[in-house]
DNA sequence: GTGGTTGAGTTCATTGTGGTCACAGGCGGA
DNA sequence: TCCGCCTGTGACCACAATGAACTCAACCAC
């Protein structure tokens, strides 16, 4: 379980918030608080893992308040929630290595997708990187969200290609699910692994053939 | 142009970044500093936009610096360049909003590519994000994630053989390695040899058996 | 020493998939 | 209708892994 600490001035919202959170699998709200003052004493109470943090609140700008929090708790995570749209705001934010920063208003599903994506980040940072590419797969993957699918590629054709991986027992090569979907291999391999890359699939290679290894997918429940 | 500070507690080191970064368009190291104090101190002088840091440093851990470095200018971006590769140190820094974080040893054409990434990601930042996209869009880095491995090996191979000499209770062989894995003697030999070359492991040999000496590979820690 | 045996290192042609490219067909706006 | 943009495709290399064949370094019997 991620225990979060929710920070918000108003007390309606931050209600809302620890309602949201709590419908997220493996989530869990321990706290909540209106001011930072209130923040920085909830941190040290309840040591949670991640905190949702509104940017206005009555006693100190939120980004000031980030660096009072990492003081009690260094390794605490910060997911900004804010109305404040200005850029230094994003920018500061994402210069003190917020793991998301999501704009009010915002529905149950936009925060579901932002939590999930932080419990995979955090899930699959390895226990020690050895080379550059382990590096670069800890910075990055704070890509596309699932919502919007890059150019060139169709929400149909995402949905038949996920479809056929769910229906697959086990995984399927690229050929395999053309083949089942009724697309070509080109078009096939170009969603899986835009699937690979958003972490929404798995990739295993299959050696033991001669020639190239192939590339298997599977989905990731 | 983006003025830069050097950190390096080698003095030869950071002489030899500096050169990298002066050949570089748009970049000017405006100053270097062998210690934290020394940084420190540097930084409220000469204000520059970046700050090359290496993690080890004679007065001071890296991470514990940003925080200093921050107290005195809070807008500055940090590039680390470390050979520290323990999963905590990279988390840190990712948790510090570091703008990027390359391994030792590199060479100019790396340090090159993520300065220019930088550079690009600098210049085209909104004045005002309207929409959730336009922050997703500053939160997400450029996809470039450029393979290091040389020609004829892949990632995912490259993995597995890593996760089967990690998971080994002491050393070994590339024929045993290859059964672990699931594929041929001569791939995971390849595999191996590139390790060892990088220093990523170590080999040693196995004499007494009739035939050939065997070489034994051992994860570096 | 010397030559034979052994098992691992090394090379290389083969192979089937991976990945890229320019184009086709379709849809929508001018 | 023409034009431009988007999505999917056939065709064409590039590429990673393979296994057979070869080389090599240590051991062993003489």
């Amino acid at each position: 379980m991620i225990k979060v600490l929710v920070v918000d001035d108003d007390f309606m919202v931050a209600r809302i918030h620890r309602g949201f959170v709590d419908r997220v699998d493996g989530f869990e709200v321990v706290g909540t608080a209106n001011t930072g003052d209130q923040a920085v004493a909830a941190l040290g109470e309840l040591s949670p893992d991640l905190v949702l943090l509104d940017l206005y609140l009555p006693d100190i700008f939120g980004l000031d308040l980030i660096a009072r929090l990492r003081a009690v708790q260094p390794d605490v995570d910060i997911l900004v929630i804010t109305a404040a749209r200005e850029a230094d705001a994003v920018r500061g934010a994402v210069r003190q290595g917020v793991v998301n920063y999501l704009l009010k208003p915002f529905g149950f599903e936009d925060l579901r997708a932002r939590l999930r994506e932080y419990a995979r980040r955090r899930a699959s940072v390895p226990d020690q990187v050895t080379s550059q590419a382990d590096v670069d797969r800890v910075l990055a993957p704070a890509r596309q969200l699932v919502n919007r699918l890059p150019k060139g590629l169709s929400q149909e054709t995402a949905d038949l290609v996920t479809a056929a991986l769910r229906a697959a027992p086990d995984n399927l090569s690229a050929a395999e699910c053309a083949e089942k979907v009724g697309i070509s291999r080109v078009s096939a391999r170009r969603y899986l692994e835009f699937f690979a890359a958003q972490g929404q699939a798995e990739v295993s290679l299959r050696y033991g053939t001669t020639g190239r290894p192939e590339r298997r997918y599977t989905w990731r429940t």
